[in-house]
DNA sequence: GTGATTGCAAATCTTTTGCACTAAA
DNA sequence: TTTAGTGCAAAAGATTTGCAATCAC
């Protein structure tokens, strides 16, 4: 809830290998287990990937390509068992934008999107700027879990 | 906008076969003929199961399925191509809601949904009930499509 | 050690595609 | 007839699953 995971950490070199970054694989390490999760190298390095920079949004195939790149060897099958363990946790939310593929936004807290159909391309809202009214009663036995606000876009003219 | 194909028509008998479906089977070739749209035989069977009665939230694989229990054969590239043809005509909206599956919604007026995690069940807002403030301006370039609101339910308690 | 986790490949599921056949105009 | 539309089966893309090998504790 508030460690500075974020920043000054991943900025400057790619390879997750780097010796820099050292104080960013405890602070994730930690963070699995105050999950319940056993920090694997391979949840390690998704972690650092996925919390180590700004928040982000990414499909199981971004991902995995990134790990590669990295020089981390991590299987699809993996990153996919990872992003719903972490989605599990908290650490993720999984967005429903286009149908098909699933994304997922390290921001878990309340905010929306702008999505640009052309690219399919997602940008944040802050949490903060749009106020949704009028919301009738939900039916009986229900509560709101949470606001999916998604703003489509296209080209204007 | 205005022809009356909805009630009273398909309540009764579920055989699309049946006489009394005549004046709609009539209504929907004419619609579809209005949207640019050959009315087939497969396309008014699908036509008049969606729109012969209230609005709904139909799955490909769903309206295959009624198709054949109404004993119209219609094969499942069919519907696809069906539903996104319909899409693009504006006689359908298809719904991201969950990842991994399209959902198609025979309303496609300006409203929102209740979506009730548990079991995948979708229901309609109607479109004046919510209101969104506080919309920041797009990105250059770019206008408003329009703006998805889904308002996600649990249990209670 | 022991149970959790991973990798791989095969399986599954949804959706799309290519192409010969059929039907609407 | 001419062109759009359909069916089928195969292909493609995303995700899951089964199980033996490997790793964290």
């Amino acid at each position: 809830m508030n460690e500075d995971i974020s920043d000054d950490l991943t900025s400057g070199d790619d390879s997750l290998a780097e010796a820099g970054l050292a104080p960013l694989q405890s602070a994730i390490a930690k963070r699995l287990r105050e999950a319940g999760l056993r920090p694997t190298r391979q949840r390690v390095t998704l972690g650092m990937l996925l919390f180590g920079g700004e928040d982000r949004h990414v499909s199981a195939e971004m991902l995995h390509a990134e790990a590669l790149t990295a020089g981390e060897h991590v299987s699809l099958a993996t990153v996919y068992n990872t992003l719903h363990q972490f989605t599990g946790a908290g650490l993720l939310r999984e967005l429903a934008i286009d149908g098909g593929k699933a994304y997922f936004d390290t921001n878990t807290s309340n905010h929306n999107h702008f999505f640009i159909e052309a690219d399919g391309e997602l940008m944040d809202i802050p949490g903060d700027s749009i106020r949704v009214d009028g919301l009738p009663e939900p039916p009986e036995g229900m509560k709101v879990s949470h606001i999916d606000v998604v703003v489509r876009l296209v080209p204007k003219g």
